[in-house]
DNA sequence: ATACAATTTGCAAATAAGTTGCAAAAGCAA
DNA sequence: TTGCTTTTGCAACTTATTTGCAAATTGTAT
């Protein structure tokens, strides 16, 4: 929105590199390792930069330290509220469903209604296993 | 449940202060600061040890970096069954509420039949600003 | 293009949470 | 008490992330 500084090389790969990874959520030392094989190396520092300053811009969503202890970093489209909406995350394969439904409202104000809690959607997580990955297992 | 070890009067404290602490999440280090002004002092890798012990028993739950990047521990209620409800984390006090209604059931049930994805409520943690500190505030 | 200012980058070093190996200390059972 | 098992504390290590700083890159006005 404000303006977001300068456009170089390194940037625009990371950048591409969330977009395209759009459906689930990567750490700094994927985007590290991708670019490496890839294109050209970009030092870690500045990935975890850029990181920094896409979160701030509202451009990805950072969920802090989940695989090991590494953060976890999501592009989000255009146009998605993420803030307005849970997300679920599979645990078996990564990927993120936004909880873009009207059921999400009923949540919401259940849990204001009945609870008093004004939710936060930012950062706020469900775990849990996606249909795909149940199938391929043996169900439940 | 199995044979949980050795009772030495260092588990004894931590534990207790857990329990105190049961309305809320605590890292390691509180722990180890409490316990260091009151009683006598324990070490901080044991209480580490401890907590992964206790988590692994299902004593308490552990969330992830969340502080800083500290894991948060929280003691579970004898009767709670913690994994089966979704939790709501006052990000302003800490207080930890148990979403244990009807709606829970609702919930899980909706994640499952529209968007075919099994909860796993355990290490599910909702954010936002409970009752209480809202009124503190000014408010929505 | 050129020159200058502001931003970004990479490197090395620093932080800080959590873990591990190991020998000493404490608990437990006979 | 004896002997065996578990627990503890310490020091060293690992690993993700951060920071300082000088060099490189980008944007902009000329």
């Amino acid at each position: 929105m404000t303006g977001n500084g300068y456009a170089t090389a390194s940037r625009k790969r990371i950048l591409d590199f969330l977009k395209q990874s759009s459906d689930r959520t990567v750490t700094a030392a994927e985007i590290g390792s991708y670019l490496k094989e890839n294109d050209s190396e970009v030092n870690i520092t500045t990935i975890y930069r850029y990181l920094d300053k896409l979160e701030r811009e509202g451009t990805v969503l950072k969920y802090v330290a989940e695989k090991g202890n590494q953060a976890v970093y999501q592009y989000v489209e255009i146009g998605h509220r993420c803030e307005e909406h849970l997300h679920l995350k599979c645990m078996e394969c990564g990927r993120i469903i936004h909880l873009e439904c009207s059921f999400m409202e009923e949540i919401a104000e259940h849990i204001e209604k009945d609870h008093g809690f004004l939710l936060q959607c930012k950062n706020s997580i469900l775990y849990g296993t996606c249909e795909e990955c149940r199938k391929k297992k043996g169900k439940d």
